[in-house]
RNA sequence: CGGAGUGUGGCGCAGUCUGGUAGCGCAUCCGUCUGGGGGACGGAAGGUCACAGGUUCGAAUCCUGUCACUCCGACCA
């Protein structure tokens, strides 16, 4: 992509109401623009990273065997009424009214939906587990939406939901919904820490909030300090073998969110407390929707069993902002790779100046040919603009070609996050990232 | 939903107390000089001062009402 055609309207100065440092990038970087409370328009670069992480989720979703659908963000009033969370839901649900006068919701959530579905084709034990996914826009009218994306009324979330014969099924399901989500967030650079979660109603031990510590993070949370080191995971997973023993081994060291915090569980020299951003949730609930609605299916032994669930949500859009909150510093924000928005930054210095284009250009061929997604800065800017905007989007590396260095046949080739700049050859430059 | 606050050009703000026909910095456009960390000079464009009503010869400014947005708290992916 040429900068000179890309519709990126950054900032030099920080719109006030924007406070945590996320909320101010996104702005500053051209990602967002606000079109009323916690509602956002996504620009270009902000919807390319937003789209990064959707594909991560999904393929890691499908990988741990769950199968994607798409269902409305427009809802009937009346499955939420056979489940009685119509009335319970509260303010939060957007109620909206058709002209036939009928009642209708913009989904916060689509556990109603996605049993409808189940129980309409779904009659027989051999048909289950089933896990079905989708990737949708939901909407929560919170009451008060804050910190830009991460907490707005209209967020991107995934939400998956399992089907099972038994308890049993059901906590295969969850572990491996549960690895699933480590492998995400390990992709996507961040640390996420399951902690135990409050299971409501329910009860039991299946519960897990997926939490990134940061400062602004909304909630309190506790671990214990061996969590600070524990490498994530990033081996393969068959995700038809025993996976106990992987979410016993992420389990077994203590963290807790505020609610379920318990301070004999922990030496309290081991234990930091911190404040963390929730980016996934996942959840056994039972048969709570499955009785309301029916979702039943015939067992081997020709009786009925009404199938367990679970449900799996991640804060798609909430992470934009998570995965900023984690990674920036005081220039802008560092992409972690996987995430980018475009690989590498190619700046060049003198636009218009013969050698300096030509080499530009040459580089930005090449890894394009390459699949590396270039960013080309050929905008004819003061070299400090031009840097000071490539370091604000965050790109992982930086080319910077200027007349000084093609004078000796060398370009610079910076590390976003390192700040570490070396100077090579244009085609040595190519084969650093190229790769 | 309680508490606090803010609405003036794209962004950040001054002007409001003490009414007199709107200003500054950045950004934008044109020109010249520049050119490795948000440059200089000259010129230009851009505002129903959130909205509605009222007071007044005259309202961004005073009065009444409405709306929007932000921040702190309680609540949530």
């Amino acid at each position: 992509m040429r900068l000179s055609r890309y519709f990126l309207p950054t900032m030099k100065d920080n719109p006030k109401e924007a406070q945590v440092v996320s909320h101010r990038l996104m702005l500053r970087a051209g990602m967002i623009q606000q079109a009323s409370a916690g509602i956002y328009s996504w620009l270009p670069l902000g919807f390319n990273v937003l789209q990064k992480i959707e594909q991560i989720v999904r393929e890691e979703q499908n990988a741990a065997g769950a199968q994607e659908i798409l269902m409305p963000t427009i809802q009937s009033a009346d499955l939420w009424r056979d489940s009685g969370r119509y009335d319970d839901y509260g303010q939060e649900m957007l109620r909206i009214t058709d002209r036939h006068d009928r009642d209708m919701l913009y989904g916060p959530t689509n556990e109603e939906q996605v049993t409808d579905i189940f129980r309409t084709h779904v009659r027989s034990y051999r048909n289950v587990p089933l896990n079905l996914y989708h990737i949708q826009w939901k909407f929560r009218d919170e009451v008060r939406p804050r910190f830009g994306i991460m907490r707005g009324r209209e967020f991107l979330m995934k939400d998956a939901y399992s089907f099972d014969l038994d308890f049993e099924g059901a906590r295969r399901s969850y572990n491996q919904m549960f690895v699933a989500y480590l492998k995400t967030f390990a992709r996507m650079g961040l640390k996420a820490i399951p902690m135990v979660a409050d299971t409501g109603p329910i009860g039991g031990d299946m519960s897990h909030e997926f939490i990134i510590l940061a400062d602004i993070g909304e909630s309190e949370v506790y671990c214990h300090k061996d969590w600070l080191d524990l490498d994530v995971l990033t081996s393969e997973i068959d995700y038809q073998g025993d996976l106990q023993p992987i979410v016993d081994k992420f389990t077994k060291i203590y963290a807790a969110t505020d609610e379920k915090h318990d301070p004999s569980l922990c030496p309290p020299e081991d234990l930091v407390s911190t404040r963390g951003i929730e980016v996934g949730q996942i959840f056994y609930f039972g048969t709570k929707y499955s009785e309301a609605l029916g979702a039943k299916v015939s067992k081997p032994d020709g009786g009925e069993a009404v199938v367990h669930m679970g449900s799996y949500g991640i804060g798609v859009s909430r992470l934009v902002g998570g995965i900023i909150e984690a990674s920036h510093d005081e220039r802008g924000i560092i992409w972690p790779e996987p995430v980018a928005p475009f690989g590498v930054g190619v700046i060049n210095i003198r636009t218009g100046d013969e050698a300096c284009d030509a080499a530009a250009e040459d580089l930005y061929a090449k890894l394009t040919t390459a699949g590396r997604e270039p960013l080309l800065d050929d905008r004819d800017e003061r070299p400090g603009s031009k840097m000071a905007d490539m370091d604000l989007i965050g790109l992982p590396w930086q080319i910077i070609i200027g007349p000084r260095g093609l004078k000796n046949g060398v370009v610079e080739v910076k590390n976003r996050k390192t700040g570490e700049t070396e100077e090579m050859t244009p085609e040595a430059a190519l084969n650093k990232l190229a790769r």
